[in-house]
This record gives structure tokens, C-alpha cells and sequence, in this order.
DNA sequence: CGGACGGCAATTGGATACAACTTTGCAGTG
DNA sequence: CACTGCAAAGTTGTATCCAATTGCCGTCCG
């Protein structure tokens, strides 16, 4: 199942718990059990007791009333949210990376990436795999992050973004074929142009506004794949199984 | 059961283990050392290292080089830096709360808390004790915290505010006989009179641009703190100790 | 017939035992 | 005198063990 098998105990419990999670194999609102956990991950309980404080630090699961945790589940609300969250970090990101002035070779690397997006979409064909995109989309938000040359800014947004669906691709994977999506990644590549212009010329508040703006795809993508949801309950892609269905809010 | 001394072991732990770092018993930088800490608290190393996984996600401490745990120290930027994402967060909160709306009773009791933060102002005596206005102000942040009614961002601000120098009253203690901080604070409740205005009115970008202002009245004392430390490195308050002298970068 | 009490089983929270690793100190050698 | 290598001790990471609490189920009493 995982290649990484190098791992320490309590790194492969985290990751693998993880996964289970993301999996659907532990769905939200389940009690999560140490035994069963330690069986299946061929741990001991130890290192599932220290993956558990840790995924409940980042979200994955909360403590239960009294004892044990339980699988947590986001509202839509939580997911919207979080999407709105990280475009705020990112625009605190963008505008101390402007204000302060971005190394430049930081910068050349925003350029090429921006420049090989636009080669990516320009392939044609219909059934691209869409993995290169994301991981060129990942890697201009990841230089973002530290463009702002600040630990704490850098942290509390890696730290949401370990929810899936706060992440800059959440919803990007799996649906490339659609040509509705290939014009609003193009549109999100002219945001990350004119996002690298501001911070070149160290426009700090256009810098922020437009890594804001940016942030809204995914709202975009999100209440999409929510509808979609709605017909097709199966199609649920792996960031959208955190997320529960609204029941009466 | 336990109302002496309500507490777990791994709550014990984590309470205590933070308070040995805040009082400077354990100094940035120190390696932490599990059967000693085991030892002072009287607890073994189960609830210890549950606390330490705690604390490291909290930033309190990091993960040394090859193992074990080392206390963290943070630089005088990350200070600033902590102060700003705070004021960040809180003009999110703010903004949201002005666009969803804040319940009536939420708002009263701003308001009820802003009048009272006037009256202790207005308390004659240079000798005044400072914890009525941490207490109110504490207060007025939570309900600020609590107005945008999204789980996530008062998670994202709680998480923060765990750093003592990020929380709002951070550098404020035990300096109320200045006059010159009598002033400051009148204008900072000038500011929370403000913000509650336009939560009320629904301004969603005022409110923010508010409570973002709102925070460098933090920045302003921490510069003036650590400015005093140049001179008397003995008189480290307690969030100050975290914030290691700028030597290099 | 329904609700409450009691006992049993399973699970969690904590302590301890153990093995692997890291670091330090000392000694021996170049 | 310095440097390297070995050894020993302390420390961490993991597993197992124990006790106390919880939740469940059956039975008994109202």
C-alpha cells in the first residue's frame, strides 16, 4: 500500500491514519478504535496514541466526549471557510513578500512556473492528465509561502493546508477533460502573472487582493463539486468525504 | 470526582510543561529532557511525551536534529510577524461577522464591555491593577473571535493566541502606572467602540481594516519592550522570554 | 411492559520494561 | 598534544502490562 516503508513507527501510524481517513475507511462521526488501528497498521498502540494527538492538532479527528476521539466532520460552511482562511494568509503572505521585496531568483522561479502553467494548458487534447498542472500549481503557492520570508505566516498556512480541502488544488483533480475547468486554471494562470508583477514592483496591497481573489477558484470548484454531489453521491472525490452533507443548519 | 485538583495526568503534563517554559525554568534552545520533566511533574513519560507532541504542534517546542525535543525561541521578527497574522485573522473574523451579521445579544455585550473598559479607564490613581482591563479585553476579543460565527478562523485565531506574544494582551501587564499606557489604551477602546459600530452596521471592510489597526497597538508596545530590555535585561516579562536578542538575522 | 440497576467485557489512559541509538568521555595511538 | 575509536551511560522510541473507567446487555423490579 505505502511505498514508504522507511518510516519510523509513529510516522507510518500518522500517514496511514491519515490515509485511512481520506480513504473513506474511517468515515466521520466514527469512533476511532486504538486496538483495531494498531492490528491494522502493524503498530503498537503507543505510536497510534501519539499519531491521534497529532491529527487531532491538525483537525483530522477530535476528542470524543469523555474519552477516545472521533473521526471529525466539516460542515460546507467549514470547508468554505477555509478556503476564504487560507486566501487571507495568502494575501498576508503576498503582501509582506511585496512590502519586504522578493529574493530574485524567488522570483524567476514564479516566472518559469507561471510560463510552463501556460504550456501545460496549452497542450490540447481534452484528456491531459491534469497532474502536472497541480503540481506546478503547488509549487508557485508553495514559493508564495515563502515569499513572505516569515516562519510564522509560512506555518499557520502549511498547517491549514494540511486539510485537504483548503489546499490551493483541492477539486482541481480528476475533472481536466471538462473544457469549463481549462479556462478558469488559464484565468487563475493570469491571476499568478499579475500576482508576480505586484510583488516584483512591490505593490503590497494589489499583492494581497489578488492572492484573495485567487483563493475564490476553489470556492468556485467547491460549490461545483457540492452540487454535483448532490446527483451523484458516489463520484465523492477524496477532499469532499470530510465534508458532510448538510443535514439542518 | 476531582474538583481539587481536576486535572489528568497528560492535562497536568501539558499545563505544567508550558508553564516551566513561560517562567523561563526551561530556556529556549534547551534540549527537553523527558525522565527530568517526568520527574518534576510527578507523572511518568506516557502523559510527558503526549504533552510534548501537544506543545510541539503549538510551537512551544520543536523537533531537535536526529531526536528528543528542543525548546523553541523565536526571533524578534517572528514576534511582529505573530502580532500582524493575528491582526489578520482578526480582521477576517471581523469582516465576516459584519457581512453574516453578529447576534443582538453578542453585540450588547461588546458594547456592555467597551462602557466598562471606559469606567476602569477613568479610574484616578496611577497604581491602578491592570487585570480588570486584561480581563475586559480578553473578553472583547473572544466575543470578536466568537462574532464571525466560522468555527475555522476562531480555530486558527485560538491556535495562535496559545504563543503569549501573539495574544491580545500581550505586553500589556504590569506597566498601567505609565500614563503614557493609560492614553494608549483609551485609544484602543476608541477602536473597539468603532469596530463594533461597524459590525452593527454591517461594514464588513471597515470592521476589517479595524481590527487589523487594531493589533499594532501590540507591535507598538513590544517595540517599546524590547527597546526597555536593551537596557534591563532582567525585567523580561513572561512573553518576552520566549523572544530570543537578535544576534545574526 | 418499560425503565433502572448491576455486572461484564472492552477500551482507554498511564506506567513500566526494553531495545536501539546517540552522545560523551576516556584512553590509546599517531 | 591532538585526533580517532571504543565503550559506557543516558535518552529516546516502542511495546507490553495494569488499572480504572465506560458502554453495553441482560435481568430484575416497579
Amino acid at each position: 500500500m505505502d511505498e514508504t516503508q522507511e518510516s519510523s513507527a509513529h510516522i507510518r501510524a500518522l500517514l496511514g491514519i491519515r490515509q485511512l481517513i481520506l480513504d473513506g475507511a474511517l468515515r466521520p462521526g466514527e469512533r476511532v478504535s486504538e486496538p483495531a488501528l494498531a492490528e491494522k497498521l502493524a503498530v503498537s498502540r503507543t505510536p497510534i496514541r501519539a499519531a491521534l494527538i497529532r491529527l487531532n492538532e491538525e483537525g483530522f479527528v477530535e476528542p470524543s466526549s469523555s474519552s477516545g476521539f472521533v473521526v471529525r466532520s466539516f460542515s460546507e460552511s467549514d470547508a468554505f471557510d477555509a478556503i476564504q482562511l487560507r486566501g487571507t494568509l495568502e494575501g498576508l503572505a503576498a503582501r509582506l513578500a511585496a512590502e519586504r521585496g522578493v529574493p530574485p531568483d524567488l522570483l524567476e522561479q514564479m516566472k518559469t512556473i507561471v510560463s510552463r502553467i501556460d504550456e501545460v494548458l496549452a497542450e490540447p487534447g481534452p484528456e491531459s492528465d491534469v497532474s502536472p498542472y497541480v503540481r506546478l500549481n503547488d509549487g508557485f503557492h508553495w514559493l508564495l509561502w515563502n515569499g513572505a520570508q516569515s516562519p510564522m505566516v509560512k506555518e499557520a498556512i502549511a498547517r491549514l493546508v494540511r486539510l485537504p480541502f483548503a489546499a490551493p488544488n483541492a477539486f482541481t483533480l480528476g475533472q481536466f477533460s471538462l473544457p469549463a475547468l481549462r479556462s478558469n486554471l488559464l484565468y487563475a494562470n493570469h491571476q499568478h502573472r499579475a500576482l508576480v508583477d505586484a510583488l516584483e514592483n512591490g505593490e503590497g496591497s494589489r499583492a494581497e487582493a489578488l492572492a484573495r481573489e485567487h483563493s475564490q477558484a476553489a470556492a468556485t470548484y467547491l460549490r461545483d463539486v457540492l452540487a454535483g454531489r448532490e446527483q451523484d453521491p458516489s463520484s465523492a472525490s477524496p477532499s469532499l468525504r470530510l465534508i458532510r452533507k448538510r443535514s439542518g443548519a
